[in-house]
DNA sequence: CAGCTCCATGATCATTGGCA
DNA sequence: GCAGTGCTCGCATGGAGCTG
DNA sequence: GAGCACTGC
């Protein structure tokens, strides 16, 4: 029921010594004082003494609005003496005369005006106890039992090693009731602390009639009071109670001109619960499935922890640990590169007293990202490299032979390309090089080079690609940079080319699952014999029983996924360690080419052979039809065009249904006099290879086509790059698309058509609009997806960065230099002091195990 | 298209009464 | 294992966006 | 009010 009118007695000498510290403004209380008095009053009829009391100091005589600070002061002293509450605070002077009421504008009100101070209990040092570590399973924990060392496991956490590093998914801002207002506050859940006034049950009547059994509450802290509600929850009424310090969280609305706070969440808040104050960030985390227990009554269980609960846990997990974690990063490192402490970067990261905490102990956790990175890649750098591989040294006038053949000369930097590769496999430790240039630079000529190097010198080479798509492409590519050799062999999947003066025709064979067993098992063979010089397939070479006996050379096409899992199982395919070198389509910036293939020597391919003038455009739908007529006008002056849908990952078959819609409506609708052709990953490999025939050969004038096209497509005459539902599409990769026209005598027309309204949607569009350059465009393109999405994710058989940004290069040169020292201190990282590392090592690792795709089809 | 998660929304009143 | 005690946590629903 | 952790058998 209603609590007591008396209750409010308490509630009243806060108000007023909240009003005496502020020099009796009336904010005291949201809606002024006045409108607490009224409804006050009104309770007060069940209990005339006090009414009689109170009215005989005074207090219902006068509005309270209407009177001066001083009559205010003076009728706060009368009451507070009157009721014998002791000496009245004697707080501030009263504000000055100014006798207007200030503006509530005029507050400033700075968001956190408290020091980001740390806990001091981080600073504590304690023992480990016995038998339990940072490896113990979660279940040690105080306050997890059972069921939630279930659900945590199933959720990958297991340890309490797991536990720490259970990011929040992001955090609730504890504000001061007066910064509460709504424009600091819009939108993003929040959090208050203070002293509950006032507690009440409230019906509500929702619109559609229901009633939901609510509950009303007044908070307040030093600087204003607030109303906060909870829809439908009555038992919150009987929980709480006036006087108690609680934690709420929610969403700030102003209803009718009053400020309301629609909790979600309490938290009644123990004396010197020092966690919870205003300028602190209250961890989210991302939601915990419930283990199905026995199977109780599965009635109206939420079938996730709540997050209270999982804050408790990680939070108990924290105090608890923290103050026995042993940084087990040397203290060298962290004084040299001026990072937190470990402790105080995962507190920092759960539990900010501030952006400035925060900030810096995601660069501490960021540092710990690109650190073990570093470790993992120089060491796997350092184990390839252990056995020896083949010294192979080609016939350098075969190598003449075939450039002369080729129509273009080399750039400057594919000769230099290819003269670092040349010189690594003449060594006889394995070459581990990353060849790095946008499609169109010329990655598969270096490559195709260095493989028939090898294969004059007697050697076997594989080129692998992660999809039947791009192997296929491959081969095709490879087929015709072959053109203008003698072709003792030519067959659909096989291909002999004589290499003068190399007396033994050089032979090239395509491997991949799709394949008619019967070809397959020929193919396969002629390899196993040493028949085959240069095969090209996907991981089907490596996974299954095919054997490469001479292989020197492998080349990994690294389109965004091939392991490092994978790289490993090259090992033993051949009777040496080969000589491996990875081709990455994608332009990363030096800097960061570091975090993700810091085990590689780099060539890279900046400039491109052909540079293309290719004129970019975003459109939307409705402007469609100008596209075609511009399509129609350059077909009318004999050139062609691509019509690209989009490729909606793993599933080539919607990809295909839609590109054949597409393929369709245009050849019926829209340019019936026109030839349009089909181009699709679901067509068998002749069918492509006719329809690119056509295409090429000018029999067709618009090829509707998925994203097959990126590699291998080489139509000079082709202008017009049209590509629809553009923003499904990567920066990067729509640059290697629009790189697909404008190569020959005529300048190319790229347009990007996008319904998308977003701005970023936009902003990303436009980046092509403006620039030409591969290089930048990748990194506009991180940049762009900045912050959430990190370092791309899981590319190179390392864990994916969590925290790591690309603001944190200055990080990640620093962690290469430190990482590096200390492998050459200690090559396997077996001194005694750095056990912990080696620890945190392995753990780190086992994050890029589970991630990796089996990919295959 | 389905199945998940996550996120936002959900609603009002009463201001009197009248005298040493 | 099992029962008893004492603790903490606790709305409902629909739409939106993401992944498979 | 229910589930859950924890305690003591």
């Amino acid at each position: 029921m209603v609590p007591p009118a008396s209750s409010k007695l308490e509630a009243l000498r806060g108000i007023l010594a909240l009003e005496a510290k502020k020099g009796f403004p009336d904010r005291a209380v949201a809606g002024g004082v006045d409108r607490f008095l009224e409804a006050w009053r009104r309770e007060l009829e069940g209990d005339a003494p006090l009414r009689q009391r109170l009215e005989a100091l005074g207090l219902f005589r006068k509005p309270y609005s209407a009177l001066t600070p001083h009559e205010r002061r003076d009728l706060a002293e009368r009451v507070w003496e009157g009721m014998g509450w002791g000496p009245f605070p004697a707080g501030t002077a009263v504000s000055a005369p100014p006798a207007e009421p200030r503006p509530s504008v005029a507050l400033p009100a700075p968001p956190s005006p408290q020091k980001e101070e740390w806990p001091p209990f981080l600073q504590e040092e304690r023992p480990m106890p016995r038998g339990v570590s940072l490896g113990s399973p979660v279940r040690v924990v105080p306050g997890v039992g059972p069921v939630i060392a279930a659900s945590l496991e199933q959720a990958g956490i297991t340890t309490v090693r797991h536990l720490l590093h259970f990011l929040p998914r992001k955090h609730i801002p504890i504000f001061a009731v007066a910064d509460l207002v709504p424009e600091q506050a819009a939108g993003q859940e929040v959090g208050v602390v203070g002293t509950l006034w006032e507690v009440r049950p409230v019906v509500i009547t929702s619109r559609e009639g229901r009633s939901l059994p609510s509950t009303e509450a007044v908070l307040g802290d030093e600087t204003g009071n607030l109303r906060v509600l909870w829809f439908n929850q009555e038992y919150v009424a009987k929980v709480l109670e006036a006087g108690q310090r609680v934690f709420v969280t929610g969403y700030l609305d102003v209803f009718a001109g009053r400020r309301t706070l629609e909790a979600q969440s309490f938290e009644v808040l123990e004396e010197g619960e020092g966690v919870f104050r205003p300028g602190v960030w209250v961890p989210v985390y991302p939601s915990v499935r419930r283990a199905r227990a026995g199977a109780k009554r599965e009635g109206r269980l939420p079938d996730t922890l709540s997050p209270k609960t999982v804050r408790r846990v990680v939070r108990t997990a924290l105090e608890t640990w923290l103050p026995r974690l042993h940084d087990w990063l040397p203290a060298e490192v962290v004084d040299k590169v001026g990072v937190l402490g470990l402790r105080y970067a995962l507190w920092g990261y759960h539990y900010p007293a501030g952006p400035a905490q925060r900030e810096e102990a995601r660069r501490r956790l960021a540092f710990n990202e690109f650190f073990l990175a570093q470790l993992l890649l120089l060491q796997r750098r350092h184990a390839w490299r252990e056995a020896p591989a083949p010294v192979i040294q080609g016939d350098r006038r075969a190598l003449e032979t075939f450039l002369d053949t080729l129509p273009f000369r080399l750039t400057t930097g594919q000769a230099k390309a290819l003269e670092e590769i040349l010189a690594d496999m003449a060594q006889a430790k394995p070459m581990s090089r990353l060849l790095q240039g946008e499609v169109g630079s010329g990655k598969t000529v270096v490559a195709l080079a260095s493989m028939l190097m090898a294969g004059t010198a007697g050697w076997q080479s594989a080129l692998m690609a992660p999809t039947e798509v791009l192997a296929e492409q491959h081969f095709l590519t490879i087929r015709r940079l072959l053109g203008g050799l003698a072709h003792p062999l030519d067959e659909e999947y096989v291909l002999g080319v004589y290499l003068p003066p190399h007396p033994r025709p050089l032979v090239v064979g395509l491997l991949v699952g799709s394949m008619r067993s019967r070809e397959k098992g020929d193919v396969q063979e002629r390899l196993a014999q040493g028949a085959v010089d240069i095969v090209v397939g996907t991981h089907a070479l490596i996974q299954e029983q095919v054997l490469i006996p001479r292989l020197g050379l492998a080349v990994i096409d690294e389109q965004h996924r091939f392991g490092v899992l994978q790289r490993r199982a090259l090992r033993q395919r051949g009777e040496q360690v080969p000589h491996l070198l990875v081709l990455s389509a994608t332009p990363i910036p030096r800097s960061l080419a570091l975090a993700l293939y810091g085990d590689l020597d780099q060539s890279v391919l900046e400039e491109l052979p052909n540079p293309r003038r290719v004129t970019t455009r975003r459109i939307t739908s409705e402007h469609l039809p100008q596209a075609y007529q511009f399509i129609r006008q350059q077909v009318a002056q004999g050139r062609q065009a691509f019509v690209l849908c989009p490729l909606i990952e793993e599933s080539e078959a919607l990809a295909a249904r839609s590109a054949q819609e597409e393929h369709e409506r245009l050849s019926r609708q829209v340019f019936p006099d026109l030839r349009v052709g089909l181009l699709h990953g679901r067509m068998a490999l002749r069918e492509k290879q006719a329809v690119m025939e056509r295409f090429r050969k000018g029999e067709l004038d618009i090829l509707v086509a998925t994203p097959v096209i990126e590699v291998g497509i080489d139509v000079p005459n082709a202008t017009v790059m049209l590509v629809l539902s553009a923003e499904r599409f990567g920066l990067a990769e729509l640059h290697q698309l629009r790189g697909r026209v404008g190569r020959g005598r005529y300048p190319g027309y790229c347009i990007l058509v996008s319904e998308d309204p977003s701005p970023q949607a936009r902003e990303r569009l436009e980046v092509l609009v403006r620039e030409s350059n591969g290089f930048r465009v990748a990194e506009e393109d991180l940049r762009l997806r900045g912050e959430g999405e990190v370092l791309g994710t899981r590319q190179s058989g390392l864990p994916t960065f969590r925290v790591a940004r690309l603001e944190d290069r200055d990080l990640l040169a620093l962690a290469r230099e430190e990482a590096q020292r200390l492998l050459e201190a200690y090559p396997s990282l077996d001194a005694p002091h750095l056990a912990p590392l080696k620890e945190e090592l392995a753990f780190f690792l086992k994050g890029a195990e589970r991630p990796e795709p089996p990919e295959v089809s």
